[in-house]
DNA sequence: GTCTATAAGTAGATAGAC
DNA sequence: GTCTATCTACTTATAGAC
C-alpha cells in the first residue's frame, strides 16, 4: 500500500473514485476521511483535492454517473406491458447485483447531499420511476395489470426488486439467472389481473367446446 | 431551547433518547454529533453521559428495543396461511408506519455497530425473518402459495413493505388504510398459487352448468 | 443533575517544497 | 503530481465546580 513518490495522474483519479465507492458503501459517507480513501490507494490527503474539489462532490458524481448510467442502459422495449415490465424487472435485478455498491450509496446517501445535489439525485430517481410507472399504468389501462394505484405499485416493487442487494453474496445459494427468474415471476404475479382477461372470454365458450383441452 | 440549569432527571433521558433517534435518522448516525443532540434538548454535551455510556450504546439501545418491540408487538395467530400472511403484512405496515424514524435507523444504521452489537441486532431481525417465512414454507407446502424459494420471498417480501417508509407522508394522497389494502393485495398476489386451486375443479362443471353466472 | 473547562484526537481543506 | 506541514474547527469523553 505504501506508495514512493511519483506521478501517477492516469490511474489515480479513477482509483480515487473506486476508493471513495468502496469505503462509503462500507463505512457510510460521514463515517469516512478524506485521509481514510488517501491510504487506501497510497496517497496523502493533500494529493486526493487534485481529483476533487472536495468530499462532497465526490459523493456527489458517483451518484450522478451511476443514475445516468442507469437510465443510459435501460430504455423500455416495444411490445406489450407484460413484456416491458419483465425487461424492466430483469434489468433492474441484473444492473444492481452487478454493482452492489453503487446502489447501496446511491440508496443509503441521499441524506449527506447539500440540498442542491439532492435535488438532482432526486430527478433523476423520479425519471427512473416514472419509466416503470409509465409501465405499470399502460398495463392497467389495457386490463392486463391488477394495480389499484400505480404510485404506490412503483414503489413497492423498486423496493422489493432493490433489496436482492442486501442480501446477495457471490457464490451464495441461489445464482443470478435464478435469482432473476424468481423476483420475476413475484414481480409478475404482484400486478397480474387477478382473473386474466383473456382467459376470461374464452371460458364462455367452454359449454360449446365440451370440455376438450382444459 | 436554551434552558437554564436545572435538574430534570425523569425528562431528560427520554428526551435524549428522542432526540437523538429524530437525529440519526435526518441525518446519519455519524453525522451526528453528541453537542447536536444536547442543543436539541437544552443541555451541554457533558450532562449526556449521565444517561448513556457512549454515543454506539445510544444507537444500539434505539435498535434493540425496536426490533424487541417488533417481536413482541406481533405472534402468528392461529390459522391458514394466508390469514397469518395477512395478519404479518398488515401488522407490518402499521408498525412500520407508526415508527418511522426507528425503522429508518434499524435498517440503515447497521454499519455503524461495533460487532458485538451487529451479531445482537441481526439476530433479532433473523428471527423477525423467519417468522415470514415460516408462513410462506406452511403456505407452500400446503399448495396455497405458490413460493419458488422461501427465503428469497422473504426477503422480497420484507423489503417491498418496508419500502413504504420511504415515501410515506403524513397527510399525504393516500391514507393508511388504503396503503395497508394496497400492499396486503400485491404482497397475496406475488405468493399466490398461479391456478388457485379450489377454483380449478369448480371450472371442469361448467360446460354442465350451460353458462350460468360465469 | 447540569455546568464549564479541558484533554486528546481527528476532521476537511490549503500552502508551499520538491 | 505528490509530499509534508499546518490552519481552523470540531469530535468524544471526562473532571471537577456548583
Amino acid at each position: 500500500m505504501a506508495r514512493t513518490q511519483g506521478s501517477h495522474a492516469e490511474t489515480t483519479g479513477p482509483r480515487l473514485r473506486a476508493a471513495a465507492l468502496r469505503l462509503f458503501a462500507r463505512h457510510g459517507y460521514a463515517a469516512v476521511s478524506m485521509r481514510q480513501i488517501a491510504a487506501e490507494i497510497g496517497v496523502q490527503a493533500g494529493a486526493l483535492y487534485l481529483y476533487t474539489p472536495d468530499k462532497q462532490a465526490l459523493l456527489f458524481a458517483l451518484m450522478r454517473d451511476h443514475l445516468a448510467d442507469l437510465l443510459a442502459d435501460w430504455q423500455p422495449p416495444d411490445g406489450d406491458p407484460e413484456g416491458q415490465l419483465e425487461s424492466f424487472v430483469r434489468h433492474h435485478i441484473r444492473y444492481h447485483l452487478d454493482r452492489p455498491d453503487l446502489v447501496f450509496i446511491a440508496y443509503m446517501e441521499l441524506r449527506n447531499l447539500v440540498p442542491e445535489n439532492f435535488a438532482t439525485i432526486a430527478r433523476l430517481r423520479r425519471e427512473y420511476e416514472a419509466r416503470l410507472e409509465a409501465i405499470l399504468a399502460r398495463g392497467a389501462a389495457q386490463g392486463v395489470f391488477d394495480v389499484a394505484d400505480t404510485r404506490l405499485a412503483t414503489m413497492a416493487l423498486i423496493a422489493m426488486l432493490t433489496g436482492v442487494t442486501t442480501w446477495y453474496r457471490e457464490g451464495g445459494r441461489l445464482d443470478r439467472a435464478t435469482i432473476e427468474a424468481r423476483y420475476w415471476e413475484m414481480a409478475r404475479k404482484s400486478v397480474a389481473a387477478s382473473a386474466p382477461q383473456p382467459d376470461i372470454a374464452p371460458l364462455a365458450k367452454i359449454g360449446h367446446a365440451s370440455g376438450g383441452d382444459i
